[in-house]
Order: C-alpha cells, then sequence, then structure tokens
DNA sequence: AAAATATGTCAACATAACTGACATATTCGA
DNA sequence: TCGAATATGTCAGTTATGTTGACATATTTT
C-alpha cells in the first residue's frame, strides 16, 4: 500500500455512478424508514426537551403506562439495555413522580412499575403528536391497506423469543381500555 | 431497602389500569414501529462493529453511495446534524478508504464526496441484510399491500423542505447532477 | 444454611450528538 | 477590487445514553 494519505482518483477508485436499488437491494424501504423513524421520533423529542427528558425517559415511561405492573426485568427485556442504563432514567422519573415502584406481592424482591398520574398525562402528550402523524399516514389508506402496514411492521420484528411486549401489552389490554 | 423509599402510593395516585388505544391514540403502530425499527438497525450495527464502526458510520456511507458527488453540506441536511458530529465519523471514512473527497468544479470550496470501491462495498453489505428483512416482511404481501406501505411510510415523513434525498436520489440515478 | 435471583449502586469508559469560537479558502456583490 | 458571504475544517467542552465489571442487599429456593 503506497503512502496514498491523500486523495489521489487515479490510485483509489472513485465511483461516480449512483446506486440504485438492485435485484436484492431495497434502498427505497430503507431510506423510507429512516426518514420516516428520524420525523416520528422528533415529535416527542420536543416535548421530551422542555422536561430536561431524553429518549430513554421516553420509552421507560411509555412501556410502564402500556403495561403498569411491570417488573424491571421485563423492562430491561423490553427495552434491551442493561440496568445500569436504566438505572438513571427510572431513577429520575421515580424521584419525579412520574413512576412508582411496588414490592412485588409475591416475590418481594421484584420491584413493579406503575405510572402515576403524571407519569401518564406524560406519556399520553408524547403518545399524541405520534398518534396523529400515524393518523395522517393513514388517511390515504382504506382499511385493507392498513391491515397490510401492520403486517409489514410485524413481519420486520425478530421473532425469537416472545418478549417483545407490543403483542403482550396488547393481549393483556384484555380489561379496561380507556384513560 | 428503606422500608419504602419512594412516596406514598395512597397519596400520588398510581395507575394499575393498562393504557391501550383510544380514539386519537395508536399505540399499536408506535410500539410496532420502535421494535421494527430497533431490530432493522440492529443487522447493520453486528456488522458495524467487526469494523470499529457506528451507525453514523452507516449513514455516512449509505448516502454517499446513494448519491456520489453529494456535496458536505447537502450530506448535513439530510442527515439533519451538526458538521462537527459529521467531521469525527467523515474523517474515519475518508482516512480509512471508504470515501473519497474532491473540490467542486465550479464551486471549489465544495467537497464533493464520493465511495471508493471499497466504501460502496462497505454500503452493501450494510444494505444486504436490511434488505433481506425487508423481503422477509413483503414476502406476505401482495403488490398493492407493498405499494400502501410504501404511502405509509412517505406520509409519516415532513414535507416542508424538499431536503429528504430518499426522492431526490432516486430523480438523479443518471448519475450526473445538473448543480 | 447455602445458593440463586431481583434489584441497586459505584466507577470507568465509549459513542454520538450538541454548542461556541475561530481559521481558511473561495466566491459573490457593490 | 475589496469586503461580505459561503463552504468547510477544527479545537474545546458538554450532554445523553449506552457499555463492562464489581460488589451490596433483600428475598426466595433448594
Amino acid at each position: 500500500m503506497s503512502a496514498n494519505g491523500a486523495t489521489n482518483p487515479s490510485v483509489t477508485e472513485l465511483l461516480r455512478v449512483a446506486m440504485g436499488d438492485g435485484p436484492d437491494l431495497d434502498f427505497e424501504i430503507i431510506e423510507l424508514l429512516f426518514f420516516a423513524y428520524r420525523d416520528f421520533i422528533s415529535d416527542p423529542d420536543a416535548i421530551l426537551e422542555t422536561y430536561g427528558f431524553g429518549r430513554a425517559h421516553h420509552r421507560v415511561v411509555h412501556f410502564v403506562n402500556r403495561e403498569p405492573g411491570l417488573t424491571v426485568a421485563a423492562l430491561l427485556d423490553t427495552l434491551k439495555i442493561t440496568k445500569q442504563s436504566l438505572a438513571r432514567v427510572l431513577k429520575q422519573l421515580i424521584e419525579g413522580g412520574y413512576i412508582h415502584q411496588v414490592a412485588g406481592p409475591e416475590d418481594r424482591r421484584q420491584r413493579k412499575l406503575y405510572p402515576t398520574r403524571k407519569g401518564r398525562e406524560l406519556a399520553l402528550a408524547l403518545a399524541r403528536p405520534q398518534s396523529r402523524r400515524i393518523a395522517k399516514a393513514f388517511s390515504a389508506l382504506d382499511d385493507a391497506d392498513r391491515k397490510a402496514v401492520v403486517r409489514f411492521l410485524a413481519g420486520m420484528i425478530d421473532q425469537e423469543t416472545s418478549a417483545n411486549s407490543a403483542s403482550a401489552a396488547t393481549d393483556d389490554a384484555g380489561g379496561e381500555v380507556s384513560v
């Protein structure tokens, strides 16, 4: 390898042709997902900033609100982060009065997490603009199309464990659903 | 642990009821997007680790590969990050021989970015598992359904500026961008 | 009683974002 | 032509969020 710290196009081949979708490449969807998710997450980000919170707080308050009584271990499994990462944000949410911990009634080592009224309101405030964005994107789709979107997104998720609480939370919403 | 380190549940109202979708709340899609994107990004993450690179490198090498000749300013606009953030990863990609800079032919202040062969190969290696995941999710959908997914994702993206290069890159597939 | 489990905490570190300030080269406009 | 504007680069410090590793405490299981 020659001393090529500098930039010599004739030595290191330089590609001037744009890369488009190929037989096994779906750049279109890859980029749509990138931009869609980036904008999707920007709505709550702006709100969180006024609280001095970040995305990590969002995820915690979201899942605790969705599944009150969630244990710390279950939350870690859903978020796929370490307990040390969770500890920082969870502590702030508890001290701020957004989330409560209660020792498990059966296993007292567990800490079951519940949203307070304040915590639920925060979760709703964050979910509202995201839901509005989804409603807007759905407005051009009929019911069959919307079901296709759900099937697509579900198909994108790793199945391995049944730890993804998207379905879990949906399943156990059996009882009451309103606020 | 101290008797009840946290506050008293009877004082701060504690919500034991799960939160489900309401009239203006679409938790189902919100969570599907979260899990889908998390898993979608996990494929390239694993590959990047073997290079000592991160997600930031992925985005840069992706967009430069998609739109060779992209200027630094255009890339910053697409990624919506600061130039200081970009500088670190771009420097590594240039020094590693993945990307080349060429002074703009018309405006010599500009630095046009091109992938090297090595850079394009990296971009493809990262896009491949993501495309495979998309193909798997699409396999259960007919053509109308797939078009619905595209419309949905496009509808999720902020329109304001025309800076989202998803469409821009598609347009100029000819290779030459009329500056 | 010992081992395993659930959780908490301390400390050090990595990545990738941010702001602010300033430097250099080049182009544009009066 | 000269000064302003622009495109880029760089230095320095900060923040948010993730990581490992080690160890503590309470509780349950064996």
